[in-house]
DNA sequence: TAAAGAAAGTTTTTT
DNA sequence: ACTTTCTTTA
């Protein structure tokens, strides 16, 4: 009955069937990955009798997991099953351990603890900064909130980060004061950040043998996807759970790291085999996914990279076409063309699927736009998702407040929205209130409202009063009782028979929805735990879409909102309605309760709700990563972009911009475009741009080119043919062009022209490495541009000490170099100089030792 | 207190 | 260019 192997090839097939024991699959682009693991977790049930409750795939996404789940499903479809593999994200994993365990810690969270997403622990960074009275221009809130993720996941506390600190320098102390008090508040507000979720499952499962026994005998088999993206801490959460059985599968691809500005260690699959030492490993090498054209041109790019282990990855599929390349004026006119290419590609097959992809997420509106002009129905990924908009947080604000008024940066964010007459005044007297009687500001409310010793208005008062019975209600609604004081909690319960129940499944919790599913997924009849609620963590007898509707309408929200009458109160009235849709599918599953509700809205990023089978799908190159389409467009390849200019630094970045390149190229099946605008606004700025080294590492006679006019392709041919031009010829040797690691010649040349054509100079600007074009210049540019490139300057003859931008110059390091732009005077006069195979280089003209080339 | 106007920062990628 | 945050004014 089941041909699960009949499908596959030899060596999927044995990635499928060596079910015991550690195994590392490496698996090329589109060799069959998910499709392997989805077999793998089908077969342990069906064919080796493994109880889907065993089971555990790890995927790093909600779009991945649901993908799989899906497909397992699939497979298993018409089988009785009475219990379904747990397929999940690391960060809900951990959610789910830490919901039944975390009080074994004893670090004094509760099981009801809050989940800060990263706007919430801004905000809360925020906070400290000004408590410390610290000067927040010089620590920068975003800059220590990312300094002390890293640092926490690097495994570092408070204190070894701060002994650490002191020695550096005072930012560093600052950050490392900010780091203390915010740990304390997260701990006194029973709230954990994103890294926490790892961190305390680790520390857990470390600390606590009992914990570490109990889930290393619920899931016998383990899977990781993407394990070349892991960080530290996955891998100790990983490894941990694995300790007893082994029986650890884990699937990657090195050449896909994309991850590792996150933590993410690729010596983590590289050195899978040491680290377990029984290791099996099985490569995927034959590419299902993408025509031979396409699969050639990437692997040329990545070739590139020092730092890499060469594979074979090969392909039956034809040719197909050549990839296409573009040069576009502007990241307008690019975004016209990408429109009107899918236009032609969808008048011929109308099912045709596109994907657009971009580095920066900054990139996507002029997307959007020409495809709303263009009519195609698009559909974005990345960027601000429905759970970041305002509103929705608001009303999720709400929720979290009902559930534990406690919550100060949830209660900071709602007080007064919608305006109730709490303002700056009263909240600045809670505040000191607040801390004077080191309490929440919930109880610092109750205090003031109860006649405590305070200078407020009976205005603020009853404004605070108001707030409270809101607050109250809503708790109520939402089941009693109100939540302990974090610190009073039941620390130290210890573990009781509840949590030695099996962890529901996604499936399980979702419940009994999954039976009557049409689809026909296996039948989930596990008892959801009813015991393992002491706690209020789920306790109300309210559906969660009727505590939606109240958040919305008792707070006074929605007719503040009506009362505004503008289109932008209607789109957030639209949206709420959404988030009570979301909350009525959300019952209709069967969920568990409200507390789930917000944990989902808090990890659920955007990324995962892209719809499959949207004509136009627009995201960044990193959330394609797992993606397939048969139509791909990677847009603004250009330098400074993508290779993203803060990677050009150093040389590992680099590399990882060019496997990020990789990934994207590996995500078309049929067609790949790949275009560059030569100019395109930067904080409002036009910049010049030149394209990206990753063109020119593509095989020439593979690409064909779409451009108007004379592009950067068309010379970089000519160039490669011509014979004796002298200023050619390092571009003669198509080896040298291959190993080109700056600019390209031409688009050099065609700025060239721009500079000449340029009447003063430029005035000192902005830091920024490419070159400025005020809006009174674009124009000469425009119209000169058509003829430039092919053009060959013989610069200007200059006063021999005298380098304007657009004149040559010879380094004795770099060679001949175009001068792009000049700033400062006299002994401090700066200049950016273009040289080829070096990129853009910063010069102090005086210590330089230039010359007039 | 809230609305309107001015200044400053923003954009790398994400669970 | 655009959005967020600070400052001014009614």
């Amino acid at each position: 009955m089941t041909d699960f192997l009949s499908s596959l090839n030899e060596e999927q097939c044995q990635a499928v069937t060596a079910t015991e024991g550690p195994l590392l699959i490496l698996a090329g682009a589109g060799s069959g990955k998910t499709r392997v693991i989805a077999h793998r977790i089908a077969y342990l049930i069906a064919e080796r009798g493994v109880a889907p409750w065993h089971i555990l795939a790890v995927t790093f996404t909600n779009k991945a997991s649901q993908e799989m789940r899906s497909r397992v499903d699939q497979l298993l479809k018409g089988l009785e099953l009475n219990s379904a593999p747990l397929i999940s994200t690391f960060h809900s994993l951990c959610v789910r351990i830490l919901r039944r365990d975390i009080q074994a810690l004893n670090e004094g969270y509760t099981r009801s603890f809050t989940i800060y997403d990263q706007d919430d622990s801004l905000r809360l960074v925020k906070n400290c900064i000004k408590d410390l009275g610290l000067d927040d221009k010089q620590v920068g809130p975003r800059a220590a909130q990312s300094a002390i993720s890293a640092a926490k996941n690097r495994g570092q506390d408070p204190d070894s980060y701060a002994a650490r600190a002191e020695h550096i320098d005072e930012k560093r102390a600052s950050i490392a004061r900010v780091f203390i008090l915010y740990e304390e508040r997260l701990r006194n507000n029973n709230a954990l950040d994103f890294d926490d979720l790892l961190i305390k499952a680790v520390r857990l499962l470390r600390d606590v043998p009992e914990v570490r026994e109990k889930y290393n005998d619920r899931f016998r088999y383990i899977l990781v996807d993407e394990y070349q993206d892991t960080n530290s801490l996955q891998f100790a959460l990983v490894s941990f759970l694995t300790e007893k059985q082994q029986n650890i599968c884990v699937v990657g691809d090195p050449d896909q790291s994309i991850y590792k500005w996150r933590g993410a260690d690729v010596t983590n699959i590289l050195n899978f085999e040491q680290h377990f030492p029984a290791t099996k490993v099985i490569r995927l090498e034959q590419n299902y996914r993408s025509t031979q054209n396409i699969l050639d041109v990437a692997s040329a790019v990545v070739k590139h990279n020092i730092e890499r282990k060469e594979k074979s990855l090969w392909t039956q599929n034809p040719p197909g076409e050549r990839i296409r390349y573009y040069q576009a004026m502007d990241a307008e006119s690019e975004a016209r063309f990408v429109a009107a290419r899918i236009e032609e590609h969808r008048a011929a097959e109308s099912d045709l699927r596109a994907a657009v992809l971009y580095r920066t997420n900054a990139q996507s509106r002029v997307f959007e736009e020409a495809m709303r002009r263009a009519n195609l129905a698009y559909n974005i990924v990345g960027g601000f998702s429905f759970y970041e908009r305002m509103e929705v947080r608001d009303i999720i604000a709400y929720l979290k407040l009902a559930l534990n008024p406690n919550d100060s940066i949830a209660l900071q964010r709602v007080i007064n929205s919608p305006p109730r007459g709490i303002g700056k005044l009263t909240l600045d007297e809670i505040e000191r209130h607040a801390k004077d009687y080191g309490v929440s500001y919930w109880e610092t409310i109750s205090l003031l409202t109860a006649g405590g010793p305070q200078r407020l208005s009976q205005r603020a008062i009853a404004a605070l009063k108001n707030f409270q019975s809101i607050i109250l209600h809503l708790s109520k609604l939402t089941g009693p009782p109100l939540a302990p004081s974090p610190l009073v909690g039941r620390v130290g319960v210890g573990l009781g028979d509840a949590d030695l129940s099996p962890i529901p499944s996604p499936q399980a919790e979702r419940g009994e929805g999954t039976a009557a599913d049409p689809s026909g997924s296996p039948t989930v009849r596990e008892g959801v735990d009813i015991n393992s609620a002491p706690d209020h963590v789920t306790v109300s007898d309210s559906l969660v879409s009727d505590l939606v509707k109240a958040a919305i309408l008792d707070t006074g929200y929605e007719n503040a909102l009506k009362g505004e009458n503008t289109d932008e109160a209607e789109a957030r009235l639209e949206n709420l309605q959404e988030l009570v849709n979301a909350a009525v599918d959300y019952d209709e599953q069967g969920a568990e309760g409200l507390r789930e509700f917000i944990d989902h809205s808090a990890l659920v990023s955007d990324t995962d709700q892209y719809k499959r089978d949207a004509p136009v799908t627009l995201m960044t190159a990193h959330s394609a990563k797992g993606l397939e389409f048969p139509l791909v467009f990677i847009v603004g390849l250009e330098d400074g972009l993508f290779p993203h200019s803060r990677a050009a630094a150093d040389a590992a970045e680099l590399e990882e911009e060019r496997r990020l390149c990789y990934v994207a190229m590996t995500r078309a099946e049929r067609f790949l475009y790949v275009t560059h605008a030569v100019k395109r606004r930067v904080y409002g700025q036009e910049l010049a741009s030149e394209p990206s080294q990753f063109l020119n590492e593509m095989p020439l006679e593979l690409i064909e080119d779409l451009s108007r006019g004379n592009s950067w392709l068309a010379f970089a041919r000519g160039s490669s043919t011509l014979k004796d031009d002298g200023e050619l010829k390092s571009h003669r040797e198509t080896k040298a062009r291959a190993q080109y690691a700056g600019k390209t010649y031409d688009s050099v040349e065609s700025i060239a022209d721009f500079f000449r054509n340029r009447a003063a100079n430029m005035p000192g600007g902005a830091p920024n490495l490419k070159s400025q074009i005020s809006s009174s210049e674009r124009k000469t540019r425009n119209s000169k541009l058509k003829t430039s490139s092919s053009q060959h300057p013989t610069s200007d003859t200059q006063a021999p000490s005298d380098f304007p931008p657009g004149s040559y110059v010879r380094h004795a390091k770099y060679g001949r170099g175009l001068v792009l732009r000049r700033e400062g005077v006299g002994d401090s006069m700066k200049l950016t100089v273009s040289f080829p195979g070096y990129g853009q280089k910063k010069l102090v003209q005086k210590y330089a030792g230039l010359e007039l080339a």
